[in-house]
DNA sequence: TTGTAGGCGTTATCAA
DNA sequence: TTGATAACGCCTACAA
């Protein structure tokens, strides 16, 4: 066998057709479950279909004008993370239910890579987009929202372009974790967190520090720990701040992987830390210091980010909405108490 | 604004080269990168591109022939369950360095609804079906295979059909785990698992036995707890075993639903239990009584899935293949002793 | 270097 | 009830 050969290929409509001895829009009826074909015919083209394994071809019939891909794609930083995995399940769900499917593409947090990712599947005509965005620049989505192209974002705000958001109350969740830590009596919190240029972890720094300020006071620039990206990484982060000469008697930590960097780190220390964390997990009961957390629905936010997105595309022309998901406080453990 | 205006539909190359004085051909050429335009045209033709936003159209392109959707589909049971959100990664990673876009569906371990999902892929012409059955017959695929569509299937096989299948070694590593428990001195272990309908069930329980017989042990069938889909239910069969009037002295879990059950009913019966558990996860080892598990790699998983199906696609004619992803036994904790 | 013709698989429209 | 025709957006093959 020489070169490529082609893979043995679908029957078309005009094959049913030659088949069944009849023309193609009489196929193009009975596939399309048009009433109007004999039932002599309709049974004989039946069967050629049957036998032929003839399947209606999408693509080409998304061709023709007026159809749609009734594809919409997902642009995720990455489907492996708890969080967005939820987002994911819930996105595919409520696209489903409402006729579209989902091309997903992970981003890795990488800019110029959710920049090909919107490219590829704009240039595969999917009917709308739902970002969450590694951040920068996303002006280039003007032309295409001129377009016609419906895009939401989700969990972070896209930056200079104006569109649909579905936000989680980052600022208002940090503030009730930090006066959950300060009702216990901690008057020394520390902050561990990620990049300050990851929209959502300002934003949980600005509410942290809003609780402090609300109660009368004040976090020290020496308390906070911004940048961990990782559990290695925020786990430094805790035990520096734990080793300090006049340490926190308690730490906020400003997301799952920060929260479990600073359980170990006050589990290295060997002290007992109050500790209040963003974002809830699986099996945080079960560990051996439970502690609280600011729980969100993050299901809600897929399923809301979806419809609203479907809406737009099925012709809502409303301004801009913004979408915040309200947090919850999940009490657990004792937090930790300040004195001795 | 009466009816359902359509939106603000794309440029076409045919309106690119109107506006640019060229033909469609000159405009095919330039968006394709091809050399054979001169610089001045190209330069005309590439302003009037960027000033009309213009994007080619893979759809209307894959319709020609031999070109091809360059899409995968990815039908899974649930893409929050983090083993299948690792895997799903893997596959999105792995197709889009080989060039294939990635459309995902959610099972939710529902026959019909596999079924649907099949169809719809194969409508929008997927190139290969990436699929972890939830179970039932697959005979309907015989026809699609013949007709050129690829498939490979992960996790647990396929019914009825012949295909490539990529598979955790469940036999092996629940023998480990056996093992590992006889080795710790434990004689009456008991097992608390999934349906013995699910494949990997069936198989994780036939391991263990074998565990026990090359011990020269046998596993009663009332120490054998099959049956419970999620943590409750596996809780309540854990403490149901361990309430026994001669209770085991250890546990051994079929999948991670089933571990974390089983460490609750131990937890729920106050007394020190040794327990093995088939699949890993992530703050195992924070948990107040770590436990060993079975693990693997489910990333692996997903990537040798991906590449086989697209070796496939690309012509790779070769028996059905089955590959069987290692296990490996991680000990954390005690695993309990047998004896006081 | 540039352009013309035809067709990929489907369906809307109009005609028989 | 059935069919012929044209068109969706693009690209291969072949001219000019």
């Amino acid at each position: 066998m020489q070169g490529r050969r082609a893979a043995a290929s679908r029957p078309t409509m005009r094959e049913v057709a030659e088949a069944a001895g009849v023309s193609m829009m009489t196929v193009s009826r009975v596939v399309n479950g048009d009433a109007r074909v004999a039932q002599p015919t309709r049974a004989r083209v039946q069967a050629v279909i049957d036998a032929l394994g003839y399947r209606r071809n999408d693509i080409a019939r998304s061709l023709r004008p007026g159809h749609s891909s009734a594809l919409l794609g997902l642009i995720i930083t990455n489907v492996a993370n708890p969080f967005y995995s939820v987002i994911a399940l819930a996105v595919e769900q409520a696209a489903r239910k409402r006729g579209f499917g989902l091309i997903v593409g992970n981003t890795d947090e990488d800019i110029d890579r959710e920049r090909e990712l919107v490219d590829e599947l704009l240039i595969r005509r999917v009917d709308g987009l739902l970002i969450v965005p590694a951040g920068g620049d996303h002006s280039y989505l003007t032309v295409e929202l001129a377009a016609g192209v419906k895009v939401v974002f989700l969990g972070r705000p896209p930056g200079r372009v104006h569109a649909d958001v579905v936000l989680v109350d980052d600022y208002g969740g940090a503030r009730d974790g930090g006066l959950h830590l300060i009702g216990k009596g901690h008057r020394r919190i520390g902050f561990v967190g990620n990049q300050q240029g990851v929209y959502t972890a300002a934003r949980r720094l600005r509410g942290f520090r809003a609780a402090l300020k609300q109660s009368g006071l004040t976090l020290p620039e020496s308390l906070v720990r911004s940048g961990s990206q990782d559990v290695v990484a925020a786990q430094a982060a805790a035990e520096e701040l734990l080793r300090l000469p006049d340490p926190p008697t308690a730490l906020f930590a400003s997301n799952n992987r920060n929260s479990i960097g600073a359980l170990r780190g006050i589990r290295a220390v060997g002290r007992p830390v109050g500790l209040v964390g963003f974002d809830d997990f699986e099996l945080a009961d079960m560990i051996e210091d439970p502690f609280t957390v600011v729980a969100y629905d993050a299901e809600e936010m897929g399923r809301a980010a979806t419809d609203l997105l479907v809406d737009r595309i099925q012709g809502d022309r409303a301004p801009p909405r913004r979408i915040v998901v309200p947090t919850r406080l999940v009490a657990r453990g004792s937090s930790g108490t300040a004195g001795p």
